[in-house]
DNA sequence: GTGGTCAAGTGACCTGGCCACTTATCCGCC
DNA sequence: GGCGGATAAGTGGCCAGGTCACTTGACCAC
């Protein structure tokens, strides 16, 4: 027997894809301004707050965006790639990333020990092949298709440990990260240096495998992630420090 | 010119970032159901309409879910997203138990290692309380009871860890088990050996974490899933024995 | 022009209410 | 004794109507 949900849909969520329905359609488009809540309200019928339910609902989905006492506007559509709610969790609440790149840098450990114990020739050239496109794509200076190689890299591994319950897990936690790559790792990669180091570390995780060599594989992997953590602090910790350079120069303006 | 935003939080944001934050430190664990909206408007200061409009948010984000007369209920954001995959996984293929036990070998010993560097006091507390209910069920010789305590016990310890998403992942595993999407822990619990062997390793688990020796909790912790895959297989064993033996006897009768 | 003031319009937030649905309890029937 | 249906309490869904703070633009004085 299928499940099924016959509850009626809420009216904030119907009126949410109304709008939505026009947004997509064209009919309204980025940069046109809603009209007021009251009178919006009225044309569709549907009292203020739900009317306002489903605008912070569009709001929170990127697809809209209010000004206080200015109006409501609808935003780039483009803007709703770059607001996927796990993701803005993440951004919301700092420790959890601390928590997720401490948690993976167990399960790479993990995955980079057992990939080297019990990958096969078959494993070893598909890892050979995403090693191969991750350098190809570091020459080419391309942050972007850097971080999707990069993430493809991590998840040959996972495969080649042939424990499929970790392959689902990472398959989970990477798909995160994919969709991060405009937030986080863009600025990771910004950094030349940061580039740098962790390609060298990809190759030492890659050759520990081939090599299979399991206790140095995992150890690399986890050298890796640490080092990525560390990246993510110093980021954290560049930002403060421009911060207190902005108030400098504040400052002096005002002296 | 830096862009700035100083534009003022809007409160049912504020209102959904606090819940967010319970949610993710586990304070609101998944199923748990929220006090009534007037209840929770009144504790948080807030009207009811802006309450609302924070709950619609975070059910866009899937980390709520309401139902119209019933009440507010708190689901499992990324243990879902991690976990659901997994039931269909165990259904296709039994034998990725062993895989399944494996991954929580690596993350039962991350629990364990960290519950012993930065558990606190109340953790300890907790730990102990689980601890003895679990020698209760014990010696009350309820298999089904031991083996709730069993996963409530594991949990606490990876609460303790104070990793949200190690948590989060960990208790979408321990759902399974408590499921039994994965093996009919029963007989494991069935077997009176087996029952005094996996106690005395959780003792060990137990006092290790309370000693704060956290190399000792890793390796107490891994033991003891090494155990339980050992029982495992020994049982899976078992179980091939009795099929073909009640297969003769079918046929047998048949013929 | 430039700077300031002022009023209209707007979103943010609240109070207080009604209705529909869910749940559990209890009662009467079988 | 168990089972099905009524009932009551509690809950979310929805609305009306209002206050406040902020933005905007027009207007005025300098």
């Amino acid at each position: 027997m299928d499940e099924v949900d016959l509850r009626p849909e809420r009216l904030s969520d119907s009126v949410a894809r109304y709008l939505e329905k026009l947004v997509l359609e064209g009919t309204l488009r980025a940069g046109d301004r809603l009209p007021a809540e009251r009178r919006l309200a009225a044309e569709l019928n549907v009292s203020r707050p739900s009317l306002r339910e489903a605008l912070q609902k569009l709001e929170a989905a990127g697809l809209v965006e209010t000004r206080h006492g200015g109006g409501t506007f609808v935003r780039n559509a483009f803007g709703a790639a770059l607001t996927d709610p796990l993701i803005q969790l993440f951004r919301d609440h700092p420790q959890a990333a601390f928590d997720f790149i401490e948690l993976r840098a167990t399960l790479e450990g993990m995955s980079a020990y057992h990939a080297a114990l019990r990958g096969t020739d078959a494993d070893r050239e598909t890892l050979s092949e995403h090693f191969a496109a991750m350098e190809r794509a570091h020459a080419n200076e391309d942050p972007t298709e850097e971080a999707e190689r990069d993430a493809d890299f991590h998840y040959a591994i996972a495969e080649a440990s042939h424990n499929t319950v970790l392959m689902h897990v990472m398959r989970g936690l990477l798909d995160l990260l994919r969709r991060d790559v405009i937030f986080n790792r863009m600025r990771l990669y910004k950094r030349p240096d940061a580039r740098e180091v962790l390609l060298r570390q990809h190759q030492a995780i890659y050759t520990a495998i081939m090599a299979r060599d399991a206790e140095a594989a995992r150890a690399a992997a986890q050298g890796h992630m640490a080092e990525v953590a560390a990246f993510f602090r110093a980021d954290r910790e560049a930002a403060v420090r421009d911060d207190s350079a902005r108030r400098r120069r504040a400052r002096s303006r005002t002296s």
